[in-house]
DNA sequence: GTGTGTGCAAAAGGTTTGCAAGAAA
DNA sequence: TTTCTTGCAAACCTTTTGCACACAC
């Protein structure tokens, strides 16, 4: 609740409207000490569960890409079954825990930097991304 | 066509029946001198329109997950809208061309090795995967 | 009031599934 | 003849869209 103001500051920043839904999804994705990694289906049902409300779900989907647009959010790529989004904007990797699902951020200290040395003609280097699929030791592999 | 008795073999020796669809993709992945990147719709569509020939969709990906889980493909993630597989089946990484939705590959030299120096508790590294996002330079980022 | 945002339901796109018919062993 | 494979259609899941209504300014 005390950063309401906050939110509703950082949004008319932005050009977009504090709406009821907007500042309970700040509050959701933002009131947090770590990075939250999530699904927009993961994120519909803490609103609904935890949260005890109902916000459609085009208006989270709005919301998210809304947010991704204004660099409030990241999008992950980790396979093609859904989207996962990480409140943490910096430049970093990802451990990727295939037993849970689970994103972990890796930090600057966990791996050596990637430089790359080729160039692709004409074209510019937008973002270089590590994925670490990790899984228990004794799991199946056929 | 004359490495047909090869692909007869192969699908053989993993237990796969040499079946007609089955040969017919064998021939369209893996006739080839490069490495091939697709999406299933990829595959679909150069069956259909440069062999002339129809394979039931379930089919195509029945066959592309055998393969993959024959080792003989791999998939790539790439973002949420498709998959993408590859006939490189090798530890590598890749560019990913934005403006044409294109993969590349990218070889041992183009890139320092990464190594990883965190250690997720009883977990097991299964793949480092980089992906280096490159577009036009005058692409327009908002 | 004006323009933006929301919510619903429908549609879209990729992928999976159930099952009957067909092909390989 | 037994078992695996194919093909179709339906189902599924995530995401997008169109549009009427509601809200922020």
């Amino acid at each position: 609740m005390k950063n309401l103001n906050n939110y509703k500051e950082k949004l008319r920043k932005s050009g977009l409207r504090p709406t009821r839904q907007r500042l309970k999804i700040c509050e959701v994705l933002f009131s947090r000490e770590k990075t939250f990694h999530f699904t927009i289906n993961d994120l519909t049902k803490i609103i609904e569960e935890k949260r005890n409300e109902k916000i459609s779900l085009a208006t989270v989907y709005n919301t998210v890409h809304a947010f991704e647009k204004k660099g409030y959010l990241k999008e992950i790529s980790i396979n093609s079954d859904k989207s996962y989004f990480d409140t943490n904007v910096t430049e970093h990797h990802h451990f990727f825990d295939e037993d849970i699902n689970e994103l972990i951020d890796c930090s600057k200290d966990d791996i050596n930097s990637v430089s790359v040395k080729k160039n692709i003609t004409g074209k510019k280097i937008k973002s270089i991304e590590v994925l670490i699929r990790v899984a228990s030791d004794n799991q199946t592999q056929n």
